[in-house]
DNA sequence: TGCTCAATTGCGAAAATCTGCAACTCTGCA
DNA sequence: TGCAGAGTTGCAGATTTTCGCAATTGAGCA
């Protein structure tokens, strides 16, 4: 019972990583990092309007990456995975190497400018 | 020597995530997980021409992702940070999870569509 | 039944991204 | 000095994403 993938991995990568590539998508993973959410309770934390919101959601559950139930009128939105939360620890911890980095390639920059080359 | 971020960094990493978002960018990472590459050993794996594997390594190179290194005429990269090659690895895992769940999504379809609903 | 609120969907315009072509820089060598 | 190869950059057209507005569905309630 295998799963013919039919595309290549590193598409399939690519494509995954586009859909965490956007902000409104990346403040949505970390609040379903902390716990489940409604929609209603995500709305004033991430501060765009409900039909944009549900715009994203809906491009990450066509990914897969979360899941939605319903109860009465309000739908709760939780990731399918944990491991998606380890992702981006990982993430911030690049992120902060790679920022340390540009500081420090600025701070040459502005060096070298200062010699007045 | 605090580094001012400016950006909050929920852009930060949208953006971060967005120069995954690229198949070819996919591609040189992971060739970068193994060992340095120079652009010639690159070109003939990725399959795109010159100019575009630079376009891609300029984007990489932008945000800080890989570091270049020119020995005489040819010009070697490598990952800036290792963590890069295990932010790759989280993603595989995630994905096979992910794609198992839509495997078994696209099943229920099926299943459901037989029953005439 | 009719109304309201939560959430989603459809659609079109604006913005960003991608890619190939042409031109350019730089190194090494005859 | 002049030429060839490696790699990069600039630019323009084509494609893809994004976002707000309007309309729709569906549950709960007077």
């Amino acid at each position: 019972m295998s799963t013919p993938t039919r595309q290549p991995l590193y598409l399939l990568k690519a494509e995954f990583f586009k859909t965490l590539g956007h902000p409104v998508r990346i403040r949505v993973l970390e609040l379903l990092s902390q716990r489940e959410h409604s929609v209603a309770e995500m709305l004033p934390q991430v501060g765009v309007e409900p039909a944009n919101l549900s715009q994203q959601l809906a491009v990450l559950r066509r990914t897969g990456l979360v899941t939605n139930r319903k109860t009465g009128s309000t739908v709760h939105y939780a990731l399918t995975s944990p491991e998606v939360a380890e992702l981006l620890a990982v993430a911030r911890r690049i992120l902060g190497g790679v920022l340390e980095g540009q500081a420090e390639l600025l701070a040459d920059l502005n060096a070298t400018a200062k010699d007045g080359e």
